[in-house]
DNA sequence: GCATTATTTTAATCGGCATTAAAATTTATT
DNA sequence: AATAAATTTTAATGCCGATTAAAATAATGC
């Protein structure tokens, strides 16, 4: 247990340095948070990180890989319920958003994936694409069992997605806001998917 | 017009440097784009770029100006057409991808707002909350005139706004498939908003 | 053609920030 | 308490890329 007690701590700073660097490159930019901001965020010297990841591009990397976390966990939570399409969808937004906004800490949506080493941008770039691919399929899910109306499943994904990862952009309310964001935006989202009865 | 001409062509190739510039962007993220980079694109040195902009932050500041620019031609020649709310709202989204995905260039929506200096900083904020202001007055608009359902007109902009952002991120078509997307993306968008009759 | 202005290049400089190595300190083990 | 392992710091190093100054070339006006 010694060896296991000592693992799990390492994880958890290694977890809490992960959030810090989301946290700042939300809030400030990738170019503009040094390993100094970040390390500053937790009471720690730049070089401390070191300790925790490789550098600053496997920092990055592993922001990315935490955020398509969230967002699988979300989705798999969703399709678990055994509703049908549209209610997935809309039980997922709902599940995604309250982890986005809420205590789960920021996610860093931003736009460095290009600037990573090959094995990890491709990496980023397959669970982003599998991702956008299982959405699709719930939305074709939707389709079949008449919940959703018959659209394009590729352009109504990237959408939806691309309001829910607009979020972080704008949203910078207080746990109250939060709330009311989880519980309004996803009927938000999915009025233009309602299928029309008898259309 | 020996004074004039020159003038023109200053400002013709500033604007070919700005167009690299936010596709160097688009394309590599900030960080990952060196001036060296934007120069190539141009058969420039990374130094002849500094005879047309002052320094990068002033090449990033600018490129979100031309991005604004951009959404704000679009949505005042939508407004100009006199149509009710949710065909304002619906040739708006029309114009913009075009602008976006089309000849204009590709624009820079990117994270690196915060890294600009605070006059900057400030100005681009300013002009991405009147957009967002402007989308709200047309949303306003089209729930007095019953074209638009009743709703948040705050969280339904956003929700607009985040598609539209995202559409640079995932779309990297032809000229056809961009076709295509101005097309058919708007009213997908707009699906949402359509007030049920007798409702 | 000559002078002037506009544009680009060459060749340095310069600083910030990521990164590293070794030392110091804190924490765990027996 | 003593030793070992884990964690953090101090203090350099190094490098890339932004920036600048001065020189070179190209364009323009007379």
């Amino acid at each position: 247990m010694a060896k296991n007690s000592v693992d799990t701590r390492f994880e958890l700073q290694r977890d809490r340095v992960l959030k810090a660097a989301a946290h700042c490159f939300n809030q400030k930019g990738f170019s503009g948070t040094s390993l100094k901001d970040v390390a500053a965020m937790l009471g720690l010297t730049d070089a401390a990180l070191y300790y925790y990841v490789k550098n600053k591009e496997e920092l990055v990397y592993l922001c990315y890989l935490r955020a398509a976390d969230v967002g699988r966990d979300a989705m798999q939570r969703a399709i678990n319920e055994g509703l049908d399409g549209l209610a997935t969808v809309n039980r997922y937004l709902e599940l995604h958003i309250g982890l986005m906004v809420g205590d789960h800490g920021p996610v860093a949506i931003l736009s460095e994936i290009p600037s990573l080493k090959p094995r990890h941008r491709d990496e980023v770039l397959r669970l982003s694409r599998q991702h956008s691919r299982r959405f699709e399929e719930i939305l074709e899910r939707g389709i079949a069992d008449g919940s959703i109306c018959d659209c394009d499943v590729r352009m109504t994904g990237n959408a939806i997605m691309g309001s829910l990862n607009w979020i972080p952009k704008w949203f910078h309310g207080d746990a109250k806001t939060a709330a009311r964001l989880q519980r309004e935006f996803p009927e938000i989202l999915c009025r233009g998917l309602v299928a029309v009865r008898g259309a």
